[in-house]
RNA sequence: GGCCCCGUCGUCCAGCCCGGUCCAGGACACCGGCUUUUCACGCCGGCGACACGGGUUCAAAUCCCGUCGGGGUCACCA
């Protein structure tokens, strides 16, 4: 095989997709497999939705995911310009050459006429396609079309008889995807307003820059076979086709952001490692030797071959990925998840050196995401607990046998020198023979009363990195709250 | 509706190409237990699928045909 290219040629409209990363994990895996080149190209010709800041949110998501190019708008490359709304001139030059050829032609019909036309044939229940009314114009009554100002757009003159095969790398298990030519409508390459289609610039730019491999969603496959013709009509060479199994929401529909985050960032704001995500990702449809769940993109890329790639479109389960974004946190050294958790925490609360280290070390098994810092640690950074007394009082104790607990446990804990989660375990478990309680009866209480809630990171590890004067303030209070309800 | 793709536990994936080792394996979820100061982690166990019907064969999840089901696509959007 000679050198792979393949391509990632997502539209900046709107906010950076899911399945972006979804595909360019893929393209990267194979391209780094074989050795091969990455290219980023930025397919901006819908004018009307295209924006730079969502081209901007392109490179920051793909970047923060992991996924990586080797040419592209940001970083250049031989076949420069990597923005379509950049090469214009191009694409415009290709369809002019078709219609020369005889390939393509001018079709001045209204898109009022074209509305028209379709509902009708839908009435009929006929597929929508194009009727070819100006497939055979004259020169002279294009000409005349022309003289009168008629913005024309350019089709392709797609053969009403024979068929357009193609093999693809994923599905089918090697037979090709055979289409009848007569099912395929005469697509508009170049746009009245001099923009090209989809197709068209598509077409152009792969073969202009070399790409050996298309990978993309399975949503064009019915393209395929347009885009084989145009290879053709410019007796080009089309390159491997490997259509990837559709990301779906959980009823089964193609993943939209109504029923399933799609953002990048949503995800980056929410507490996921990339890794995490990437990881996941490559489950849907990758399946790594030996049924490893966990593993790394180099491992993947190592692995790699089409034939571990499956062909149904998986539903995306939140659920899984948060097992394993929990697992990932997990992985993390204490100073790493330190950094990590920055974005998630407000200011000051990671920078208590021992301290932080120690909070961070008891909330790593809990959390499943990183934005559930605040759910394990805010008591830490709280002397406002707001819970009801009735939570003090444990299975089979009393609000005065709890407060008669309590009133034992206060002088005791404030009589503690050495204030370390062994210290005070020792202390505690010494409390409950004295008092005659089981140990999950008084520690629920102490737990209430220092973190305000039944359930919270490790009572002596908390106490200790909350400081003796805090732990004591918090028993008096819950004293006091005690006192109320009697 | 036409065309195209797909069809193994609720979900993701293995097995299918090269039929027997599969009364189908792993993971998530769920349920139960152990551990345990709560929650969580960890460990153990359970639940649970070859869409259906024909064929071919000594033998089919694996090959063939049909049916049904699901999805995608039919724009001067990508």
């Amino acid at each position: 095989m000679s050198e792979v290219r393949v391509r990632m040629a997502p539209s900046p409209t709107g906010d950076p997709h899911v399945g972006t990363a979804y595909i360019g994990l893929f393209d990267m895996a194979f391209a780094r497999h074989h050795g091969g080149k990455c290219v980023l190209r930025i397919e901006d010709t819908d004018r009307e939705r295209s924006s730079k800041e969502s081209e901007e949110a392109i490179y920051r998501a793909l970047r923060w995911v992991g996924i990586q190019w080797d040419e592209g708008p940001d970083c250049g490359g031989p076949y420069a310009p990597y923005r379509q709304s950049e090469r214009s001139h191009i694409y415009k030059r290709h369809a002019l050459q078709l219609v020369e050829s005889g390939a393509a032609y001018y079709c001045f019909c209204t898109v009022e006429r074209l509305a028209r036309m379709r509902q009708a044939m839908q009435k009929r229940k006929s597929p929508p396609m194009y009727d070819g009314k100006c497939r055979n114009l004259s020169a002279d009554e294009v000409q005349s079309h022309l003289d009168a100002g008629e913005r024309p757009v350019i089709r392709l003159k797609v053969p009403k008889e024979g068929e357009t095969a193609y093999t693809d790398l994923i599905r089918k298990r090697g037979q090709q995807v055979v289409f009848q030519n007569r099912h395929i409508d005469d697509q508009v390459l170049l746009k009245s307003d001099g923009f090209p289609t989809y197709h068209l610039a598509n077409v152009v730019d792969d073969h202009l820059m070399k790409i050996t491999h298309v990978v993309r969603a399975e949503e064009w496959v019915n393209s395929t076979p347009k885009h084989i013709l145009l290879y053709k009509a410019f007796g080009w060479e089309p390159p491997a086709y490997a259509h990837m199994p559709l990301l779906r929401n959980p009823d089964k529909s193609k993943i939209s952001k109504r029923k399933n985050p799609t953002s990048l960032d949503w995800y980056r704001q929410n507490g996921y490692l990339p890794e995490a995500l990437l990881n996941f990702l490559a489950l849907m449809g990758f399946s790594a030797e030996k049924g490893k769940e966990i593993f790394s993109l180099e491992t993947m890329i190592r692995e790699f071959s089409w034939d571990r790639v499956t062909t149904s479109a998986p539903i995306f389960d939140m659920k899984k990925l948060e097992w394993l974004n929990g697992t990932y946190i997990r992985q993390l050294s204490i100073d790493e998840l330190i950094e990590r958790l920055r974005p998630f925490a407000s200011v000051g609360q990671l920078d208590q050196g021992e301290k932080t280290a120690k909070m961070v070390a008891i909330i790593q098994e809990r959390m499943k995401t990183l934005a559930e810092f605040d759910k394990w640690t805010w008591f830490f950074f709280t002397d406002e607990l707001d819970y009801g007394a009735e939570l003090l009082v444990a299975k089979k104790m009393t609000p005065e046998t709890t407060a008669e607990a309590l009133a034992t446990c206060v002088p005791a804990f404030k009589a503690v020198d050495d204030w370390t989660t062994e210290a005070l375990e020792r202390l505690g478990r010494e409390l409950c023979e004295r008092l005659g309680l089981k140990v999950r009866q008084l520690f629920m209480t102490l737990r209430v009363a220092v973190t305000g809630s039944a359930k919270s990171p490790p009572l002596f590890e908390s106490m200790e990195i909350m400081g003796k004067d805090r732990c004591l303030a918090r028993l008096e209070t819950a004293q006091v709250k005690l006192e109320q309800v009697n």
